[in-house]
DNA sequence: TGACATTGGTTCTAGTTAGAACTAAACTGC
DNA sequence: GCAGTTTAGTTCTAACTAGAACCAATGTCA
């Protein structure tokens, strides 16, 4: 496999995640959030909450990373901590009355400003790239934890 | 367009894109660089130098981070920067004599270890991936300038 | 030519990011 | 039941990030 080749996949990879990013965080922080603390959220609304691990493995976000967005969102009263019953290592982190307030008010929104975009695209067409895209995934994964 | 069928495409896209910068970055890293100042001494080599606004539009990284970035490759001594001949305004970025050395001993080894990952791909496969891709991003492009 | 808008870059702020070192709790095997 | 290892989360550091405010040079156009 040329360069030439995977090059111009990798520039339009990066491209797409970008203006999706662009796309979407513009709606977000409108809202008054940033994309990270809406991930947190959106990840959280119509659940009992989750520990920090789990919510880090949904989120992508990493767990130095999470400790901070958490502390903000808290700050700001819209999640708490609470201990975990089972696991004394481990946090539950749960949206507050007013977090689920928030969730209720803005997440459809968001749907609804990323549904403005996708209506472009054919439910086949979508299909197709969500297949393509796992596979993509799964080749960096492979290639990744092959060579440690 | 229901969110349950583009919800999947926007986490693969995320995914991706997160399992792509773990694999490139591991080996960035690896060699005393941030992705973000491999990116600009990628974009660089091989080029006689470009403006900041030209660096900034090819590598996506916006302009208020761009100074932080050149500043610390100015820093280590593989870039400098020249006033252009014809903008009073503008910033030429090059690679210095190690700027180039540093791309020219790298920028092969990591086109290697990308070449590692897409093995297992065949040409079609990544030629659809390609088109797929610019079609996506170009619905995010069109849905955001369509709004404002 | 002179007001006005635009553009290239820097600076500033608040926040995210990964990675590594660290602490405490929990598991594991013997 | 204890030593050794793993795991959840925090802390720390260096860097990146977008966005906004700003400055100086440039372009526009009447």
């Amino acid at each position: 496999m040329l360069p030439s080749i995977f090059l111009p996949l990798l520039r339009e990879l990066s491209g797409t995640y970008q203006a999706f990013e662009v796309y979407s965080s513009a709606h977000v922080r409108s809202i008054g959030l940033t994309p990270a603390q809406f991930d947190i959220v959106a990840t959280l609304g119509n659940t009992p909450g989750m520990s920090t691990k789990e919510l880090g493995d949904k989120t992508l976000i990493t767990k130095g990373t999470l400790t901070g967005v958490v502390d903000r969102l808290a700050d700001k009263k819209l999640v708490r901590r609470i201990a975990s019953p089972s696991d004394g290592r481990s946090q539950i982190v749960q949206l507050t009355a007013q977090g689920e307030k928030l969730f209720a008010r803005i997440f459809p929104a968001h749907l609804a400003h990323m549904e403005r975009a996708f209506a472009q695209l054919s439910q086949k067409e979508l299909i197709g790239m969500t297949e393509n895209l796992r596979r993509l995934r799964g080749v960096f994964a492979a290639a990744h934890s092959s060579k440690e």
